[in-house]
DNA sequence: ACGACAACG
């Protein structure tokens, strides 16, 4: 990594995120030999570390002063709490590898460490390394990535108990929204988009004296940035540890990644799972799914079943069918089905952790749990008491196309990887069975090894500006562990170039690097820098925040026709983004309660955390010194108030535009594709030009989240993009060749300013403002 | 004529 410009590493007073620490502990790349803890370190000759040499340690050391009398980073004494936790440590199955670890860690700057689940690493590994490592004596401290929130605040709590002690003391957790770190913590547990954003701001991440990235094998787009970071981190910290943990089946590949690093293997602590495949190639893997479970249920011993399918509806589906005929079933004990995706709300998520009705009759046929899931108990939900696994094989994926710029979901047949780590949620209490409805030619022949990383199934841009940000100049001879397509890199390198957030030379504008710091996709990112200018910051920030999170409208399928009456209050004609902008506005002044949310079908938890999302911003643009700013609310019918945030919304989406035909279909501005309005739009259907947030690849090409816009504005706002010599062959450019003739002729910018205001009143006294009028009356209800 | 797999900032 080469940083463009040596400010940014040699300034680090300047990095926010160091802005806690006093300065004398803002240690950068550090001594990388070994030192003894006494004397200048001021540890008394007594302290249990007294003798320990930073990076020289031994197991034996460590485990000495684990079992001492006196906690040596909190000098208190041990309690018996931890005492009774340290004896179960000592029988997790990494515990027998401290010698080993210890020995690579101190003679090889990374490691690679391969443990299955059960065997302790992500619990104990840190630990090992903060008895070797000693980072608190040189004030830095071990990071520990994990992929999702979750396991970072739950893995955290474990080993503050564990070490005996506080929570966000000495052991803490950072992820977004929750910093639960002090100026104590040398142990940090954190999520690696959290790891990415501190690297941004500080290349060299020099807080840290070793990172241990968990879960490598997930291969989260964050991970993989954070692993060919490190690759060039490395060269520039001889004394940062680096440690890569992963589950079994690619850890070859991680070797030869970081040049042939050496490997560690740790076995597991699960039960034998046996497998059976289908004799011949199931035609619906539905049905099969429903009938499997309900040939277990009937047949099988006590134990729980967990059933993997592909989405939501399908899930909801599979659940009633299945429920409906185990009931018919004379000779079955009783049945619990319960769904289990991420939508579902946590109460109802929590149920799965409920056990399983007792039979009928004493000694009577066993009573059952049965969860149907998407991916979620995959990898991030694990529920003991799975003894039967189903996989049909499917899971829906995200792919991206670079030709026309859409990223969509498939429903695709999994990787081995996949398959393997399924069943294996069927052995964790005891042995189990997992049922495959596929072949096992199909299981040998067909399915790829392993899933490929999101790196390879995403559009670049977000990662693309990261980079840059991180100061990596050469992006085509970046060391990715999988290189991208070029074609997708150049779709990102060519968004960001039209977002003016990089030059026409590829070099980040100040713009761009702004933009990085948004915890927000380019195109977002841009719109809100830019809305200052079009005078409605405020707006544009609750715009951006409802964009950021699942959609708030409530449609429960009994009763969809309340909910769509509901829904239609807060429409505006000119579109879905000033929808949502009534919905913020009517829920502030509602006082954010949770009775008005039900009453008018609104999620009550997505506005909470999209107002959580927006307070994060509001921060971030007062650091930044942008305005935050409105225009006239009470002239909102004739003003500029939707106006202006409509030009704000085409400043940072004019590459997402599509123009309506004669036939009344929209064709996208450049690709040309046929796409419709999402029947759920709130907009006007006459339209020409409109703004999309979102294309949505089903049986039909949707776009969703639309708001009109004027042909003129887009001119103005992106005249690099809207060069018609760019264009292919459509009626929309033929209308723009006229408006810039038009323009032309009349020459002079008081023609335009005449233009927009004629345009303006005719759609003003077509359309009454529905909005407003809804509201007040909303009002009057309550 | 309504398709949110998971997850991150």
């Amino acid at each position: 990594m080469s940083s463009k410009k040596g400010s940014k590493a040699d300034a680090p007073v300047e990095n926010p995120y160091l802005a806690h620490l006093p300065p004398r502990e803002r240690i950068v790349g550090g001594e990388a030999t070994a030192q003894k803890t006494g004397g200048s370190s001021g540890l008394a000759a007594d302290h249990p570390l007294a003798n320990f040499v930073m990076g020289s340690t031994t197991a034996e050391q460590g485990e000495a002063a684990e079992e001492g009398a006196i906690n040596p980073f909190t000098n208190r004494p041990f309690s018996d709490k931890y005492r009774r936790i340290l004896a179960g440590r000592r029988k997790l199955p990494v515990n027998k590898h401290r010698k080993e670890f210890l020995d690579l860690v101190q003679n090889n700057q990374v490691v690679i460490l391969v443990g299955e689940t059960g065997s302790g690493k992500t619990t104990q590994i840190p630990q090992f390394m903060v008895f070797d490592d000693l980072p608190s004596l040189k004030g830095m401290k071990i990071a520990c990535t994990q992929p999702r929130r979750l396991a970072a605040m739950s893995v955290a709590q474990r080993v503050a108990e564990e070490m005996d002690v506080v929570m966000g003391q000495e052991v803490g957790y950072n992820i977004r929204f929750e910093d639960c770190t002090s100026q104590r913590t040398m142990l940090q547990y954190m999520t690696d988009g959290m790891l990415l954003r501190e690297a941004m701001n500080d290349p060299l991440l020099s807080r840290y004296s070793a990172v241990i990235l968990d879960e490598a094998h997930d291969r989260t787009l964050s991970t993989d940035i954070l692993m060919g970071l490190m690759k060039e981190i490395i060269k520039k910290r001889p004394d940062l540890k680096v440690v890569v943990m992963s589950a079994t089946l690619d850890a070859g590949k991680f070797q030869k990644y970081f040049d042939d690093a050496p490997l560690m293997s740790v076995p597991g602590r699960t039960f034998p799972v046996e497998i059976y495949y289908t004799p011949e190639p199931e035609s619906d893997y539905l049905e099969a799914a429903i009938f499997t479970a309900l040939q277990i249920h009937r047949t099988e011993d006590a134990g729980d079943i967990l059933l993997f399918l592909t989405g939501e509806e399908e899930i909801e589906d599979a659940c009633r069918k299945i429920k409906a005929e185990a009931d018919q079933m004379p000779d079955a004990g009783p049945i619990k089905v319960l769904p289990l995706y991420s939508t579902l709300p946590p109460q109802a998520q929590k149920r799965i952790y409920e056990d399983a009705p007792p039979p009928r009759t004493v000694g009577g046929r066993p009573g059952r749990k049965v969860v149907v899931s998407t991916n979620i108990a995959e990898t991030s939900l694990t529920i003991d008491g799975i003894v039967y696994v189903i996989d049909p094989g499917f899971s829906k994926q995200k792919v991206y196309n670079p030709r026309i710029r859409v990223e969509s979901l498939l429903v695709s047949p999994i990787s081995k990887a996949s398959a393997q780590q399924r069943s294996g949620r069927a052995g964790r209490t005891r042995p189990g069975k997992c049922f495959r409805l596929y072949t096992e030619n199909a299981f040998m022949k067909e399915l790829i090894e392993t899933t490929y990383p999101e790196i390879l199934r995403s559009n670049l841009g977000t990662v693309v500006l990261q980079l840059k940000k991180l100061g990596i100049d050469d992006l085509v001879h970046f060391d990715f562990m999988d290189p991208p397509a070029p074609e997708t890199l150049m779709r990102a390198l060519e968004l960001l170039n039209y977002l003016e957030a990089l030059d026409d030379d590829g070099n980040m504008t100040p713009l761009g690097s702004m933009m990085a710091d948004f915890p927000l996709d380019p195109q977002l990112a841009k719109m809100l820098i830019t809305s200052p200018q079009y005078g409605c910051s405020n707006e544009i920030m609750s715009i951006v925040s409802l964009l950021n999170v699942p959609l708030v409208f409530m449609r429960p399928p009994d009763q969809r026709k309340m909910a769509d009456e509901a829904k239609a209050q807060f429409s505006h004609p000119d579109g879905d983004h000033l929808t949502l902008l009534n919905v913020y506005h009517a829920y502030k002044t509602a006082n954010e309660d949770q009775k008005w949310c039900y009453d008018n079908f609104c999620n009550y938890r997505t506005l909470k955390s999209a107002d959580n999302v927006r307070t994060q911003l509001k921060r971030y643009m007062e650091r930044f010194d942008l305005d935050l700013v409105s225009l006239p609310y009470d002239e909102r019918p004739k003003g500029p108030y939707y106006t202006g945030i409509r030009k704000a919304l085409a400043a940072g989406y004019f590459m997402q535009v599509a123009h309506q035909e004669r036939s009344g279909n929209y064709l996208t501005v450049k690709d040309n594709q046929v796409v419709r309005l999402h029947p759920s739009s709130s907009l006007d259907h006459a339209s020409e030009w409109v703004i999309y947030n979102e294309f949505v690849l089903t049986n039909q090409n949707y776009i969703r989240t639309v708001t009109e816009v004027k042909a003129e504005w887009l001119l103005d706002i992106a005249p690099n993009y809207f060069d018609l010599d760019t264009f292919p062959n459509c009626e929309g450019k033929r209308v723009l060749e006229k408006l810039i003739m038009r323009r032309k002729s009349s020459g002079s910018s008081n023609g335009r300013s005449r233009d927009y205001d004629e345009d303006e009143d005719r759609r003003k006294s077509r359309k009454s403002d529905r909005s407003d009028r809804d509201r007040k009356d909303s009002k009057r209800r309550k």
